[in-house]
DNA sequence: TTTCAGGTAGAATGATTACTCTACTTGCGT
DNA sequence: ACGCAAGTAGAGTAATCATTCTACCTGAAA
């Protein structure tokens, strides 16, 4: 991975961010990433190539910016993180989650999918270790994905609906179950 | 909108639904439509008139199942469209939310995204009312999508996360919000 | 000085697509 | 019997796109 190769990926992450995936055309592309048709081919073979190698990017930066230097206290770092995936959500994503659209673009891709897939899931584990809750990992990536959708239509509002939600689960002892079935509590409750 | 025309909606939408939106070509849904091109085009002249076509006909048969014959009481209704929501995923909607992959696949395109506020608002709405949370619209919503988005990767355990988080919404008082600057209440906490 | 790896610019190709058009059929009201 | 509204079947068109190919440039190592 040299400098260069980085340096496309950057600027077809860019492209798509800002196009979707279906709309930039390989000359769109080239464009975004400053170099020549013959140099974009070279390190990314395919368009679909071109698609993952802008997730990859993204994927890195997005945790990156999401999870350095929490505070300490799980309360206050799943707080915290809420409220940077908000403002992921404003600066980066405005149209919704890339990881999403791509797959949405493209349903029968598998390696799209996976990707899709392992990108969720280390959020989550990383969101559930920093908040010191892996027994409501998945309710915690539950409550940002709804954010990350309810973004384009709330904006600010979906991040305190998120909030709201995530201090309700906190709060929450297990005590008012839907129908009986209580969640199974092999793991100890924080 | 007479009966062909609404036949015709509805093989747009399966086709949609089963292979996203852009893979199918003209002629791939006039196979799922069963007319002629000719007629096809005639009802809907143009490939994006097709795509607005099969979505307000699947938000019509979306709301009819999610919310007909509900429980009165209130708490129970929400958990059973929970339930139903996760079942309409299930056998309809595997590949998630069929209004968002529209939309991700033609961001630039605005009766799109129009249709997708629509579809959302008047399904948050109708949520609200049978759970009898007005003042919680936002939150019932964030959790529906959060289960719809997580649905693809954890199939049944997205529904429980949903229910465990709706549990935890309805017994929350309020009283554990973030870092001070309390939800603004000018509305009454039922 | 020569060589060459690795870059640029952009034309050519072949496949695909949305959409249009022509020609033909069928069922029904008068 | 006839006309016609509304359907089918499918060939034709013009544009777009991903990918490949040709020709040229540049800077540093030998």
């Amino acid at each position: 991975m040299n400098e260069l190769q980085t340096r496309i990926a950057a600027g077809l992450e860019r492209a798509f961010a800002a196009h979707g995936f279906s709309a930039p055309n390989i000359e769109a592309l080239r464009d975004a990433a400053q170099v020549s048709l013959r140099t974009l081919y070279k390190y990314y073979p395919s368009r679909n190539d071109m698609v993952l190698a802008a997730l990859e990017f993204r994927h890195e930066r997005y945790l990156e910016k999401i999870f350095s230097g929490l505070p300490a206290a799980p309360r206050e770092a799943l707080f915290e993180v809420i409220r940077r995936v908000g403002q992921w959500m404003e600066s980066e994503a405005s149209h919704g989650c890339l990881f999403h659209s791509a797959v949405a673009a493209a349903p029968e891709n598998g390696a799209l999918r996976h990707l899709l897939q392992r990108h969720k899931q280390e959020f989550a584990q990383r969101l559930a270790a920093a908040a010191k809750r892996p027994e409501n990992e998945k309710e915690l990536l539950l409550i940002c994905e709804g954010l990350m959708q309810l973004w384009p239509l709330y904006r600010n509002e979906a991040c305190e609906s998120a909030l709201q939600l995530a201090a309700a689960l906190l709060a929450d002892d297990g005590g008012g179950q839907p129908t009986a079935g209580r969640r199974d509590l092999h793991e100890t409750v924080a």
